[in-house]
DNA sequence: CAATAATGGACATTACAGGTCTATAATAGT
DNA sequence: ACTATTATAGACCTGTAATGTCCATTATTG
């Protein structure tokens, strides 16, 4: 009986752009310092962030004095799209019939419950970016 | 990183539970036509039908002309019900941080949205039940 | 008693999340 | 140019969960 829930890499990624975008534009950040005070693995954060950069989320700069930051703005960067790289975009029901067995063209009713208990779903994490967050973090709060 | 899909023991029970819906009260539906009539495998459904009966969603009579019924009428038995008693009651997000290394009390804000979504999510499964589909269900469909 | 049907346990298979380690490439400062 | 630093990509390992099969047991009907 497959989890349903979010993987933790989906959790470090949220949490590693939250604290790149509380950084200054330009500046980088490295994995050991990110890694350090998130207090994830080093390598798999890593890992993580590597998947981040290849999806458009943050950009990565090599050699000394390297390190991460955001690729745009955190209120262009909504969970829903965080949660999309790291996931997948799998739907969150799948038919075990295959089409030879499908009954009839139109969607069945159990797939349409399923279909329109995820776009309420996504819909939620759509309207919460990273900035949202930030709105309404306290400076005093270690991580978020 | 995990997927993010309900398993499809979930999508064998809701498509039993329809099916027995569909049958009279007072008939039981053995695992042999269950099975056959939704093309699912016997030995495993047989699996899923006995953990619905020990959360008493369905009724099971052993024996000779035994089977199984709905426990109660399809206006409660909700798609949220089959689900918990599926996939259990975790939540859509876990910490990964233990209580010591957490920041402060109050729950911090990504876990703040990653609830508000979930509530989102079975809210909408919390309204629709398996009557919900019986009702919009044509005769003339072999499954739902 | 015999046929039927659900139950529970053991077991096999496959997949994948989570994690570690290393060799390589790129960059900044000396 | 050399060196220290840092991200990257790949190999690899481990535990656990999902799906599924099979069998022995128990309960029920006729
Ligand atoms: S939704 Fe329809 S096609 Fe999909 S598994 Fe159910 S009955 Fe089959
Ligand atoms: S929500 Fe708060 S306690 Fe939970 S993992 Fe994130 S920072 Fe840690």
């Amino acid at each position: 009986m497959r989890i349903i829930q979010f993987s933790k890499s989906t959790s470090y990624a949220l949490h590693a752009l939250v604290r790149l975008a509380r950084s200054e534009p330009g500046v980088n950040v490295g994995i050991k310092e990110l890694s350090a005070s998130l207090g994830i693995p080093e390598s798999y954060l890593s890992k993580v962030m590597s998947k981040l950069r290849q999806d458009g989320l943050v950009r990565a700069v090599t050699g000394a004095s390297g390190g991460y930051e955001l690729a745009r703005s955190p209120e262009k960067i909504s969970f829903l799209d965080v949660i999309q790289v790291i996931e997948g975009r799998q739907h969150l029901y799948e038919c075990f019939h295959t089409d030879a067995q499908r009954p009839s063209k139109p969607q069945c009713l159990i797939h349409q419950v399923m279909d329109g208990a995820e776009e309420r779903l996504l819909q939620y994490l759509r309207e919460h970016t990273i900035q949202w967050v930030l709105d309404r973090r306290k400076e005093h709060e270690p991580i978020v």
